[in-house]
DNA sequence: GTCTATATGGCGATAGAC
DNA sequence: GTCTATCGCCATATAGAC
């Protein structure tokens, strides 16, 4: 079928799946072999061992993640319609790939030190993601408000629901017909929830 | 020591301890025995095996968690307070517990068919749970709101944060102290930012 | 109930032929 | 580059003495 890919591509496709379906602990080299059409002894081939094969697939992830988030928030628009931007790219994004969240998650909580590097080596924005928010939310809404803060709120809206959801489905019985328009919902919701909040501290600016 | 405590009672602390911070497939019989102090053997004598020793875990742990929701929402109270009451006792709870949120989702994405019956026997009220806060919505402001969604709203504001504490210290380069008060802020944040979102609605109540 | 010793199987990794 | 065969280890689980 596919033997048009070269057998690294193939293996690092296989990888992946499993990777973020099973993470570290829970994949197994047979069954990223099986997945690319080979045998266990090329994966060791291309790769020398789970540790370094885990490691591509974690940086590559965590840079589409990170990549996002800069390429939205470092852009030239209205806070609030980067806001909308960012929580329909990404609630589509996490839904698409619903393990990509929780793969990350699950690896930085196993093995902080081992990707510690990894991470410093992609192209991450920390202090601009901060300053730029915190300067829209002066200029644009007069408010002296942690950035910190309105970011978390946002990525606590938009991928807890996505990676909860069995823990969701399970504590309110809902079914997964159900669960999927209710994520749907919430590309609507969301902005609109963090718009009238915002909204709420042009008043009494308290927050912080 | 605390040898005053029952063998199995020993096994179970152990266990916690274990499947909570390393999940099913990090875990191992061994580290578990010696966090005991008895051996691999008496472990099995005491549990079949591996996999039923982890549902007694799930079953309990998840049942707290479930215990509590009931226990805040299903109360007396107008819903703000209840709202702020929530925020504070699970920032403090899952703060001291900082695995248990993520074992349980964990364990919920691994093997969401065999946690299925457990679940089931805990003593879960979620018509209940969502009833009420809609009469309350109705009855206190006057808002005709999907329910799921403000539980939803709450849970990402409160559990995120905690869950994906080393992805947020990565991304926006924090460093451990500062995350600890970051955490403690976000007691008063939290219910600030959702009572403001709220008044919003009020005047155009447009959420759904 | 608790221990030591061992069976059993699976997994990551390597040797070596082609 | 790709394969078959196999090594060596470690993890779960059991047998059997005390």
């Amino acid at each position: 079928m596919d033997n048009l890919q070269s057998t690294e591509i193939k293996i690092l496709d296989a990888a992946r799946q499993v990777f973020h379906q099973k993470g570290f602990n829970g994949a197994r080299m047979q069954e990223i072999a099986d997945l690319a059409g080979i045998n266990k002894a090329l994966l060791h081939y291309y790769f020398r061992n789970k540790e370094s094969l885990f490691e591509k697939i974690f940086n590559e992830t965590f840079g589409q993640i990170a990549l996002k988030l800069n390429e939205i928030f470092l852009s030239e628009m209205t806070l609030m319609t980067k806001i909308e931007i960012f929580v329909n790219f990404y609630i589509n994004f996490i839904s698409k790939h619903s393990y990509i969240i929780q793969f990350v998650i699950n690896a930085l909580q196993d093995k902080p030190d081992q990707l510690r590097e990894i991470i410093l080596k992609q192209n991450l924005s920390p202090g601009l993601l901060l300053e730029q928010v915190q300067k829209q939310l002066k200029d644009e809404m007069g408010l002296d408000i942690d950035p910190l803060h309105l970011y978390i709120n946002i990525l606590g809206l938009v991928i807890f629901p996505v990676v909860a959801k069995p823990l969701i489905q399970s504590i309110f019985a809902i079914p997964d017909d159900k669960m999927g328009i209710f994520l749907e919902q919430r590309k609507k919701i969301v902005p609109t929830f963090i718009a009238n909040a915002l909204k709420g501290y042009e008043k009494d600016k308290s927050f912080i």
